[in-house]
DNA sequence: GTCACCTGTCAGTGTTGACTAACAGGGTGC
DNA sequence: GCACCCTGTTAGTCAACACTGACAGGTGAC
């Protein structure tokens, strides 16, 4: 979420959306950059969760993709960062032993060089 | 700010650095990553005024640089990014200004180093 | 049919960021 | 002298990101 918000692009196509839910092309109109880049920035914040996409038809027949904002509000310090590290690091340790179990009975790859160098 | 956070590698030096302040190569040791690698790191915080960094000299006589996180909390919601957004605005305009400004007189600039927009 | 909208995706390009190896220099201690 | 710490900077590689132009497809209005 950091990453996507730390984009000045981005930051502005917050700010624009906090006018409104807007439809892309007209976003791209209004900003003045190309639609297949606000795809992609619209996308990185869509899966940051910062904003949510509705495809809609409007009155005239039109399809029209309406993004909107997510209202956030986060506590940003240096507890919270440690919060959400460690937070991290648990769900990394169980992913990997989700892993590990899926490749025990599945395929066998690699050996045990793959150790965490953990301190 | 939100740059210089947006990036796990940076995360995790923060986690180091608030078990207390370290020089850059025992940090790097410990971290597992080339020194030059964390001189960029250290480099962008420092410039967002996340760390601080101090050239000290060991009692053994050995010039070491201790690294030491700067407490920061901060709202992150979308009103403060809108406030952002409007206070680097008006900064940028003044800039813009000054520039000008400076033009005009011929080589007026410099005796102002580096505002730092953030407080 | 053509025009004017819209959506979605592709192959490109330039730039920035992340990262490594290797350098030069300075101290202490032997 | 050498070995072992540290700092700071460079050149260079490699991958990711930011961005553009052009494509294919859809719809309704003229």
């Amino acid at each position: 979420m950091l990453a996507a918000l730390g984009h000045p692009q981005r930051l502005r196509i917050i700010a624009r959306l906090a006018e409104g839910r807007v439809h892309v092309s007209e976003l791209a109109r209004r900003m003045g950059i190309s639609r297949p880049l606000l795809y992609m920035h619209l996308e990185r914040m869509e899966k940051a969760g910062l904003v949510t996409g509705d495809l809609e038809l409007s009155p005239d027949g039109k399809a029209m993709k309406y993004f909107q904002l997510v209202p956030f509000d986060v506590r940003l310090s240096v507890d919270t960062v440690l919060d959400a590290l460690r937070a991290d690091e648990v769900a990394q340790r169980d992913e990997a032993a989700r892993m590990d179990q899926g490749s025990r009975n599945d395929d066998r790859e690699g050996p045990d060089d793959m150790q965490e160098p953990r301190s």
